[in-house]
DNA sequence: TTTTAGCACTCTCGGCTTCCGAGTGCTAAT
DNA sequence: ATTAGCACTCGGAAGCCGAGAGTGCTAAAA
């Protein structure tokens, strides 16, 4: 059976000031401030009865309501209104947009440092992982007669680059040649289509280069292959403290160290985009939700956003459970859907 | 006149004990753990005396006393014993340096990582200022019909990259002829010589991919421009937490929020640094020593590393004023050292 | 003259009690 | 079905007290 229109609105009352003020709401004050004309008793009744559904809770017996998981979940769902971004909210997120991929991952930064500021959350954001990620280019920059860069553009649009110490000085032309045999050889191609005997056949083209080809082989495979853990950055930490629920510098600690470390981080979200249900962009997980003990009283809000092909990468916005859901999804879709238009229209899209 | 030398030992017993147990300590403590044979009165006479001289504080009438920063300042400069690294740090530290390079950057992010994890203090990593950077090399790698990137190696290793829209698509052979334009004009100069005049002169030689040097050009101003900020990298934000001092959640936020804020940490150590004293490679900067409120209680050891001719880079460990500055100086100065040589036997340096 | 023992004094901290107010649940009236 | 009224509960702030740590001072001892 599915919750009558007053216990929706009233439960929705309750949520969206708890969101503002972090403290239990109790009966008088929903009375006086939804505009539903009844008394506060009526409201204590409908309210216990929304406890009863697990929609409520009560920190202890006379302390107002806070919301449940499942109520945040059910507000999330359906009740909570779509907030709409101040001028100023998205002039920013459109400055992280101009600063047009000068590179890829700074600009995904850039904006989750944004939204941490406009929002006062915390916020991740996970490069792609791109497994399936191919090398696009290769390009071999001598530096001086014992020194040499390898240049590598992967097809997700990030460049790599590796010092190289040059057994026996090369020259120009030389170099060009070996360039020539990596290009043909291993561009667009996967890590596991690169193979031994591809190297070996390689290498035997360039002679006395041979064992320039097999380091940048050997590097291009690191790339492919590291670079599957994508980076994390993570910004506005510390504005975690502002939140009242922090008070508690033991809970703060906790959370903050659970944050720091990336790999909690990456596997927590692999974790959560396992599931199939790929409903929409924008995802939440809430409180008890989380398995992850220091995550049980926080919320998340992520995002996805494409790189091409096959490439996603999340951003990630980390709060107290009774985070402000309906702003930052606002936000976040906000920047998503530009990010991902500004791909789509000028990047690789032929890859 | 010169502190006796039982007040030195009286001193030096204080603030070992205040580092290690972040609590007030008293004469009765002192007189039995250090073994100077006197009675806690006599101890109890000394201390008020260093008291009046400056060296210590009561917090109140009958807590024990705690060393003030002019104390610490002592202690630094004349009381400190160097600090042995134990097999474990000097490990993870060579660890840190074996990862040879791969990135300069990378390096010293790993290291600051290291050190805070080793102290359980927060560190930053600036990257050097390198405004008297220069561009070792061009190159533009052609990625498809309408896009190239544009790729920059500075002297300093640094390298940079840009994408770039093609007006009309060029051919190889034309691409390398205005690499090798770039390459004879614009290498070896820093911002300053690169003048309008000679950008005219370069796209002259280009034909109709003038367009394409200026973009260049371009580009490599703001390389070597805004990389003069220097990229700043925080580690262990949270284990500031760790510290009894920061139990306080509003003492906690105000300087951790501070530390977020990487131009403030930026300013800070410019304006450190604009001392001319440049003593050793250590450095210190002890409460109340630092201008900024929210260093005041806060203490930071400096740790400055080459990276070629003219261009230092500064590592920072920030910790409570009580911090172990003999174990942090030991970390960062084998760090220093090691990174150093690796740099001054490995890198372009004969640039 | 320096060191030490003794003692009164001060101040913080933790625990305890008390009190107040907010908010509830229940009952009876509308 | 709603509301007014009321007794009840519980957490938090304020106040109080005693214990403990550490001091400074004085007077005796070395």
């Amino acid at each position: 059976m599915s919750l009558s229109d007053r216990k929706r609105r009233i439960l929705k009352a309750v949520i969206d000031e708890y969101i503002e003020n972090a403290e239990p709401v109790g009966s008088r004050v929903i009375a006086s401030r939804s505009r539903l004309d009844v008394s506060p008793a009526t409201i204590r009744n409908e309210m216990s009865e929304l406890e009863e559904l697990g929609y409520l809770e009560q920190p202890h017996v006379s302390a107002g309501r806070i919301p449940s998981t499942a109520g945040y979940r059910l507000y999330v769902n359906e009740l909570m209104q779509d907030y709409a971004l101040s001028d100023h909210e998205a002039e920013a997120i459109n400055a992280a947009l101009r600063t047009q991929m000068r590179e890829l991952e700074r600009t995904v930064r850039e904006f989750g440092s944004f939204v941490s500021r406009l929002t006062n959350y915390t916020t991740y954001t996970l490069m792609p992982s791109p497994s399936s990620e191919r090398v696009m280019k290769f390009d071999v920059l001598i530096i001086d007669e014992r020194y040499a860069i390898v240049v590598i553009v992967t097809s997700s649009g990030l460049l790599k680059n590796k010092r190289i110490r040059l057994a026996t000085s090369a020259t120009e032309e030389e170099i060009r040649q070996v360039v020539r045999i990596l290009n043909t050889h291993f561009t667009n191609r996967t890590l596991d289509e690169i193979s031994l005997s591809l190297i070996k056949r390689a290498s035997a083209e360039a002679g006395n280069l041979a064992y320039l080809v097999t380091a940048v082989a050997d590097f291009a495979g690191e790339v492919l292959d590291d670079s599957g853990d994508g980076d994390i950055y993570l910004d506005g930490i510390s504005r975690m403290l502002n939140h009242p629920e922090y008070r508690d510098p033991e809970k703060a600690r906790e959370l903050l160290n659970y944050l720091s470390d990336k790999r909690e981080i990456l596997r927590h979200t692999k974790e959560h985009f396992s599931d199939d249900n790929v409903a929409g962009q924008i995802r939440f997980s809430i409180g008890t939700e989380n398995s992850d003990e220091p995550l049980k009283d926080a919320g998340i809000v992520y995002g996805t956003y494409d790189l091409g092909k096959n490439l996603q990468g999340v951003i990630g916005i980390v709060g107290p459970t009774r985070m402000d859901y309906a702003k930052v999804a606002a936000n976040l879709n906000y920047f998503i859907n530009g990010f991902n238009k500004l791909i789509r229209d000028s990047f690789f899209t032929d890859i």
